[in-house]
DNA sequence: CTTATCTTTCAATAAATTTTGAAAATTTAG
DNA sequence: CTAAATTTTCAAAATTTATTGAAAGATAAG
């Protein structure tokens, strides 16, 4: 296979990887490139490497940095601004669980807690409250749970699953 | 809070976060109505309650199924199919885990193996299998620890993110 | 077999999301 | 300061994804 093919290739899987991941398909394409540079990209040289607008460049850029997937780098001399990406999947893997924890479970568990408190005291009541406090408990621990996984080192969580050996 | 409040709040909050988990919007409310209901619902339950349609809620219904997420249920002298939410919340996490590594990070991993056979050996070549190679380990050590996490019971895992304190 | 009930399919439609590109805003060199 | 380069914004357009509903397909009771 040519290093062309290889490139194109895994920046659309890459693409197609992110966009379940909550970040949408340019985005993660975008990333995509960047990891396969060995320097930094201009917007411009992703617009056109990507055949995207520049609009559509800029806006993925800055949600990509607002991540922390991707970093901004200023070359000495240079007026653009160039783009490096965070190569380090660990890393990548802990951003991606804080950004999305922030945005969705702690949502869910702010609801959770709010209708915790329904009024009354008959059946259909009290199991909608039991249903309710279940997942409560439950996605409490889930989120401390990841608290501590983004805390952790890869080398713990990879080691740790691994020698389960169950 | 009245009840038939709580429950609507639920239903909303379910289905948002469900959308960005793969499950969609809809499919994560019928879950979600099926969690609060202590009885099994037919489809015609369900299409009234959520306000859909038929097409959808079978189609809809189904998914859940394919993924586990909700059982058929007959009910003796009734002619309708009825459904119930699986409603263990580690079980729900485990069937999540278990569709989107068969679906997003199976092919990953298909991909990154078929592009690792690039040709060449120019400065170029070399740094783009280099990471390609450091993905595929990653991604590799990731897929197994999934295996263990599917396999590995609820406490087992809390327990060890918990204690772990650091 | 016939009929009533229930389920499934799928093309058309609607809704949601993403992308574009032109205009406005910002930045920096001179 | 002015002007050129670069970045940002955002309404309109394109694309993707989800939903509808009518028709076809099952299923089982009589």
């Amino acid at each position: 296979m040519e290093l062309q093919e290889g490139r194109q290739k895994f920046i659309q899987s890459w693409g197609t990887l992110g966009s379940h991941w909550g970040i949408n398909r340019t985005m993660a394409q975008i990333h995509a490139l960047l990891l396969i540079s060995n320097e930094p990209l201009s917007a411009n040289d992703i617009m056109e490497q990507l055949n995207i607008s520049m609009g559509n460049t800029n806006m993925n850029i800055r949600a990509l940095i607002d991540w922390g997937l991707v970093f901004k780098e200023l070359k000495p001399g240079e007026r653009k601004d160039f783009f490096v990406a965070e190569k380090d999947m660990w890393e990548v893997v802990k951003r991606i669980i804080t950004q999305r924890k922030k945005k969705e479970l702690e949502p869910m568990l702010r609801v959770l807690e709010d209708i915790s408190n329904v009024e009354g005291n008959d059946a259909k009541t009290e199991e909608f409250k039991k249903v309710v406090k279940d997942i409560q408990l439950f996605s409490g621990k889930a989120d401390s749970a990841l608290d501590n996984l983004v805390k952790a080192d890869s080398n713990w969580f990879i080691g740790t699953f691994m020698s389960m050996i169950k």
